[in-house]
DNA sequence: AGCTGTGAAGTCTTTCACAGCC
DNA sequence: GGCTGTGAAAGACTTCACAGCT
């Protein structure tokens, strides 16, 4: 978790397009690897391919975040990946509660990914009385709680993101708790439609969806002339 | 798999754009729930919200893949519902092949909403020598193959879209090798840009790059005034 | 010479608003 | 009266292309 310390605090001025912002986390990504590999700078065209986007698009999307290249030479990696780790709020962490213990659930609670970017698991919630109490997740484990103790847990553990990994019917029912306890982030792979009241924001991982558009590329064969 | 029978072929003269592709899925779910309760007919309303759109942007879309709608009545649910199968190419199955059976690969591999949705598991892969020969997936269970055997096996069981579930490291390698043995569809749950010839279509599902758009929204406190 | 930052142009997407049909 | 289908307007996003800094 890189902190550029000198940084004049970079409040964003004009908001940030909703399309920059996601191609940020993609571009952290990559920032993460090359000062892994110890590289001081990097240009648009180089950072751009290795994100898979077009270099003038990655100005642009830099710009957003009232970036600072050096003209002639290109970003400078340590500063460019606090910047925008800055503007995606991972300054800090953000606990994370996995509602759902079922196959997927108990993966993502399994998935190491989420803590070593800065998303600490920190609660596990089922309702099935069978998980209830059973412990998950590599190294510690985590004490799968029942969901009637989400409000309190979340409250206490300073929850900001909640993930939804019910069946369908569940769903909404979850969402509401984890609203009520508070979280105003929800991750969700129900394949429903979640009604949250304003200021809260979901974003919804639907596996079948992602295929089916899958398929209709499949089943578009002039597909390779066009783009 | 509800095929309208009497539909004069609708092939799409005019391209389907590709954000209303993504959203035919969604209303595709929503029909489906609406004809196993028997509703006959919904108006652009009622299908508009249940699938959280707007109303206008639901009749836009039905446009684009030559919508016949009734005024003041609406659309019937089973025509339509065919309708949107023919378009997204669902009315045959596409096997589908995973590759990387660690925890995500394997609660995908066991997760029922594929077969269920006409996209069988046909094929499950990995590289590691303990899991290769295992058996999993619910009822049947399908044998972990090595993935040296993938070109084989896609080949002979017609995989049309392969699941890219390893570590970020091994990612290009395997889907190198779906691409060779002729899978043009990939969805890619490795946090990684994979590079594949013209005429592949890649999706990707990054976790944490979801986590940390939520992320974004959570450190813009002026969130709730806009929109 | 090399590479960034950005207006301006172009494309895609959404929303409006209403004519047209039932 | 109710609801669809769609031009036209508005908006968001992408790409171009080049001025300007190092």
């Amino acid at each position: 978790m890189t902190v550029d310390r000198d940084s004049v605090v970079e409040r964003p001025r004009r908001p940030v397009p909703e399309a920059t912002v996601a191609r940020l986390a993609l571009y952290l990504r990559v920032l993460t690897t090359l000062l892994a590999d110890g590289e001081r700078v990097v240009s648009s065209d180089a950072l751009a391919s290795a994100a898979g986007v077009n270099a003038a698009k990655l100005r642009k999307d830099l710009s957003h975040i009232g970036s600072s290249g050096v003209r002639g030479v290109g970003y400078d990696v340590a500063r460019l990946t606090g910047q925008v780790e800055q503007v995606l709020g991972l300054t800090r962490a953000h606990a994370v509660a996995i509602v759902g213990v079922g196959n997927l659930g108990h993966a993502l609670a399994g998935y190491g990914g989420f803590a070593e970017r800065g998303f600490p698991v920190a609660a596990l919630a089922d309702i099935d009385p069978a998980l209830v109490g059973t412990r998950l997740g590599g190294g510690a484990g985590i004490e799968v709680l029942h969901v009637s103790e989400l409000a309190r847990v979340c409250a206490e553990l300073g929850v900001t993101i909640g993930v939804v990994a019910t069946p369908a019917h569940a769903a909404q029912g979850v969402c509401d708790l984890l609203v009520d306890a508070g979280v105003r982030s929800i991750l969700n792979f129900a394949p429903t439609v979640l009604s949250v009241p304003a200021g809260v924001e979901v974003r919804k991982v639907d596996l079948a969806v992602e295929m089916q558009i899958l398929s209709f590329h499949i089943s578009r064969p002039s597909e390779v002339f066009r783009r």
